[in-house]
RNA sequence: GGUGAUGUAGCUCAGACGGUUAGAGCGGCGGAUUCAUAACCCGCAGGUCGGCAGUUCGAUUCUGCCCAUCACCA
């Protein structure tokens, strides 16, 4: 029986390019929808661009254009990088749209009905220059407990407290410079902590299937124990100015950019209703009989299995079938970088003249259902690409077709339905249509090359080549190219989903209507009639990613630096699929580009003393760490927590001196703070354990600078 | 610091309710072949299954600890 299927993709916020990391979701869902379809059931692709928000705000205004002409044209980016990836969305929206806008409303106004709506007034840091409520990722200033200058408003990148932007100290307005002042301002929040959300997620989060057993138990987490409320109200309004949609009756609210990103599921595929006929009650009323499948990232898990489950559920509507969501991306085993090259766009990948298929495949081939990170190694790229696609798929069409088009015009012979390569493939077909469906797309691939070396195999134990030069063996050479050619045409139906460009180049090839996945029962008749061949594809030259690695490097630094705002604030998650990997490659950026030295410069910020420990003490609670009273010759000895238990029994450190870096960020543990450092030396590699400390000579004493 | 995940051949990954010689593909080496964009076929080498203990007749598979990486949290 035919399902009715809806499938969305994460929204790419339309403040940033498409880059490798995006496409891990936007391929691994078209695989996956591709698959429904060829399988003849009515399945429904819909995403659309994430255009709301502060930062999509102050970039327009940056560049000097509105907000409306910003994301139009973000979304020709998008949507042209994502058609050069072959994926098909069924419809490609905006959430700046009449459809997204009516559903925020309803929902908003049945949340409202039921209760779940509260004003708050809330005190908030505000731009008296710009005269704007500022997100906490646009307050600047200094760590409240470390005091590491031009901190963000809700985190310490040194020390990593968090804290709110209230506590921060010189606060400064990231968008126009100006001491922000504290106003008050009512907001709206959905009220995630009443009972009925409550035991409605906690049912809801456990139900068979709906997420994956590690994404159930993050949310276990996120819940806290039956009767413990860990959920807190969810402020789902912000202020004028603000780009997105005034909240109704609300005059100057506006709906805060995370609320309206997954109706904008909603309004894209009611935009889609009206194109295609569809009845979309059916889809969204709560007993609804269709499917609805969301594809994520793991760190939108929140929004997608907490706020959005709640809210559609009072509000009246249908909740998703299942989330699925996936891990991150990492190039050559490490977080995406731009000075190593590895932070690719779509964009430069195409434009670079690589094949999106190779990528597509490559991807499937390590396609799991689970939330593990996904690596994309440049050198196994190629390696496996080559192999795989062009050395053992590819090639069974091109061994086979020379002989067909010379010798017997094209024309096939039928081909023999119990021959054990075409058998295998038969009956691995329902095998791996399970894969497909359960999202195990590497089990898929690894079947589906197991078989090609099966046809591969069958050639050679025939020897066409042989049959060619001998008198009399043309039946022979007739059938083993026909089912040479059979063979591939199975390999096809099985790849299709991942290898759409290159399946249709087959069936014209063939000269066959579009394959099906019912196609891998059949075989071609004989007196068939094919095209000449023509490669499908070609192998990936090493030099093109060296080359796509250095058009990133060279490139993308400087250009993305400038037009990457802070990310969206408040609540969980703060940042939009890809913009984490994107921000953390910024990071790691800086990092990189130091070289192998240090100036001395670097080497004087270190302050390190002799210090005399005139306390050690065990640590309640903590296996590794010993609680060391320092005297650097400051009025109050320093409280530093170390990891030297194992090695050292703090009553035989009592009255040593050692060396401790004074100037360290103080760090807040859950034993209190530790306001420095003492060193220790180790053998990295582990070959010989312990841990030794650093004594001075005799004469130091404690405070004395060393340098 | 806490919680969770991961750690299997040079690379990418399977697998094992604990049980005879731990697998695949790629890469390497050797052979064969020439239909195929030097692809394909046959064979070989290569791993103390992160480390250390424990449970067991027996553990890489279970348990504990340690190390490394990653994520989330504080």
């Amino acid at each position: 029986m035919a399902r009715k299927i809806l499938v969305t993709s994460a929204l790419p916020y339309a403040n940033g390019s498409i880059h490798l990391g995006h496409l891990v979701e936007y391929i691994q869902t078209d695989i996956w929808v591709r698959f429904q379809k060829m399988r003849g059931h009515e399945c429904w692709y819909v995403c659309a661009d994430d255009t709301h928000g502060t930062p999509i705000m102050l970039r327009a205004e940056k560049e000097g254009i509105t907000p409306e002409q910003l994301i139009e044209r973000v979304h020709g980016e998008h949507s042209r990088d994502f058609c050069g990836f072959l994926i098909h969305f069924d419809n490609y929206y905006s959430t700046h749209s009449p459809e997204t806008r009516e559903c925020a409303n309803l929902i908003y106004g049945r949340l409202k009905d039921a209760g779940l709506i509260e004003v708050r007034t809330i005190e908030q840091y505000y731009d008296p220059v710009k005269e704007m409520f500022l997100p906490d990722r646009f307050i600047k200033g200094e760590c409240p407990k470390c005091g590491a200058k031009d901190q963000y408003g809700d985190n310490c990148e040194a020390c990593g407290a968090a804290y709110t932007p209230n506590e921060l100290k010189h606060p400064y307005s990231a968008v126009s410079g100006a001491q922000p002042v504290l106003k008050n301002s009512d907001h709206y929040f959905f009220k995630l902590s009443a009972p009925q959300c409550q035991a409605f997620l906690r049912r809801w989060t456990r139900e068979e299937g709906r997420l994956q057993p590690e994404a159930a138990n993050k949310m276990q987490e996120w819940l806290g124990a039956e009767g413990e409320n860990k959920l807190t109200d969810w402020d789902i309004s912000r202020d004028a100015p603000y780009f997105g949609f005034e909240i109704p009756g609300a005059p100057g609210k506006y709906f805060y950019v995370w609320l309206d990103a997954p109706i904008g599921y909603m309004g894209s595929f009611k935009n889609l209703c009206a194109r295609e006929g569809l009845d979309f009650d059916e889809w969204f009323k709560p007993d609804s009989q269709t499917e609805l499948y969301h594809f994520i990232g793991k760190d939108i898990l929140y929004f997608h299995a907490l706020f959005w489950p709640a809210e559609l559920a009072h509000a009246g509507f249908r909740t998703p079938s299942r989330i699925f969501a996936h891990g991150f991306l990492t190039v050559d085993g490490a977080k995406m970088s731009k000075s190593r090259g590895t932070f690719i766009t779509a964009e430069s990948y195409l434009a670079q003249g690589l094949n999106p298929e190779w990528l597509r495949y490559y991807f499937a081939g390590k396609l799991t259902n689970t939330l593990e990170d996904l690596d994309l190694n440049l050198d196994d790229f190629v390696a496996r690409v080559n192999s795989d696609l062009i050395g053992k798929y590819v090639n069974i069409a091109s061994r086979a077709a020379g002989f067909i088009s010379k010798r017997f015009n094209g024309q096939l012979a039928p081909a023999d339905a119990n021959l054990p390569a075409i058998r295998a493939i038969q009956e691995a077909a329902p095998r791996i249509a399970e894969l497909f469906e359960a999202r195990e797309f590497g089990k898929a691939m690894r079947e589906v090359m197991a078989l090609a070396d099966g046809a591969n195999q069958y050639v050679d134990s025939v020897k066409p080549w042989e049959l060619a030069k001998q008198e009399g063996k043309e039946a022979e050479l007739h059938a083993a190219c026909s089912n040479s050619l059979n063979l591939f045409r199975l390999l096809t139906v099985l790849l299709k989903p991942v290898l759409p460009a290159v399946a249709e180049k087959v069936e014209a090839f063939l000269n066959i209507a579009p394959l099906v996945w019912d196609d891998a029962g059949t075989l071609l008749a004989g007196g068939h009639t094919i095209q000449p061949y023509q490669h499908l594809m070609t192998r990936i030259d090493p030099k093109q990613v060296a080359a796509l690695v250095e058009a990133n490097k060279a490139s993308l630094a400087p250009a993305t630096a400038a037009a990457t705002l802070p990310a969206k604030s408040h609540g969980h998650s703060r940042e939009r699929p890809g913009e984490k990997q994107q921000n953390e490659a910024k990071a790691a950026q800086a990092a990189a580009e130091s070289g192998p030295h240090i100036s001395i410069d670097d080497f004087m910020k270190v302050d390190l003393r002799v210090a005399k420990i005139v306390e050690a003490s065990h640590v309640e609670g903590a296996d590794k760490l010993v609680r060391l009273m320092l005297d650097i010759g400051e009025e109050k000895p320093r409280q530093v927590f170390a990891g030297i238990k194992a090695a050292y029994d703090p009553a035989q450190l009592q009255g040593r001196l050692t060396v401790m870096v004074a100037n360290l960020a103080p760090r807040k543990m859950k034993f209190g703070m530790s306001e420095g450092m003492v060193l220790a030396a180790s053998d990295p590699e582990g070959r010989t354990g312990g841990l030794y400390i650093l004594s001075p000579d005799s004469g130091a004493t404690p405070g004395m600078r060393i340098k």
